[in-house]
DNA sequence: TTGTCTGCAAAGCGTTTGCATTTCG
DNA sequence: CGAAATGCAAACGCTTTGCAGACAA
């Protein structure tokens, strides 16, 4: 019952600190897709599912089971708690989410992107942005070689200031 | 009271899998530098203190708290559970270890190699093997120049088959 | 109808904290 | 001696689980 998507094994762990309001983070969610995910990998589409869909889909990148939990409260939905976690258990199965493992012990999610990718996180404001691959490859294959291990997949997250943090004074 | 040595923020997060017994992991700890860490930064020489120095060195590689918590009771140590947690966080902050954020929101400690290197994970046996920088640092300038972000630190950990489970069959 | 799913509350688990006591320097 | 560190036990925060009732298919 379960169909692969993400490639990413056990996801990245940001040294993390919430954004301040306003940031803009990149790849948010139409319901549609998880709906679809769970849908045809068999399982059952109830109230509580399709809300839970709508709540990730409302959110911009990252979110806790607990954002999860306050957005259900201040829209006075009747989900449980155990309903979210168990919809964020499944839904991470179904690789449309990816787990973090945060430091605090919590876990985030992130929707899955359709390509190998990877985090670039700003140390001052929290921003996360995408980047991809390039130039990265022969890094790798020249590791393989080297040592003899055959990569199968890889986690690369990276740290740093953004253009607008740049030309600012360190926080 | 602190003095910097690891440089990777937040630390690895691991798939992780316990490795079978008789595994060897690199990167094993004299308790000599984390007494030594811990005296320098002007922290008390306790005998709680080196007792978890000498547990650790006793150690190879990644380990838990309740790794130390169960090593002190098959000692017959008398170290309380807070001792060893507040110990651990200690050397985490005096930068000797590097903690990792599990999966299952436990933290594993490694002690801190002396220069910036990425992991190498056997998906399969779990051996761990560190891996230097080679070629990596170029894809990162490249990054730089794309994006626009100035690069602090990164964090690569790599996962595939180590020499030995490339010959064997997939388990 | 039937097996899946939900909500609640309680339990679990790793970690942290308050506080009286001990110990290092 | 006095500040720092310890040990204990209770508290904490996040997550999971047991179970009776509700609900999709």
């Amino acid at each position: 019952m379960i169909a692969p998507r993400c490639t990413t094994p056990g996801g990245p762990s940001v040294d993390w600190r919430r954004p301040p309001v306003g940031t803009v983070y990149h790849r948010s969610m139409e319901p549609g897709p998880l709906v679809a995910a769970m849908d045809s990998a068999g399982y059952r589409l109830t109230e509580p599912r399709r809300a839970v869909a709508e709540l990730i889909a409302a959110r911009e990148g990252h979110f806790t089971a607990a954002d999860l939990l306050d957005d259900a409260k201040a829209r006075r939905l009747g989900i449980g708690r155990a309903t979210i976690f168990r919809s964020l258990d499944l839904l991470t199965e179904l690789n449309v989410l990816e787990r973090l493992d945060l430091p605090s012990g919590e876990h985030a999610y992130v929707p899955c992107g359709p390509v190998h990718h990877h985090h670039l996180v700003c140390s001052n404001c929290g921003r996360v942005t995408d980047v991809d691959d390039q130039g990265l490859a022969s890094a790798l294959e020249a590791i393989e070689h080297r040592t003899g291990w055959q990569v199968e997949t890889h986690r690369l997250e990276l740290y740093g200031r953004c253009p607008r943090c740049r030309t600012r004074r360190p926080s």
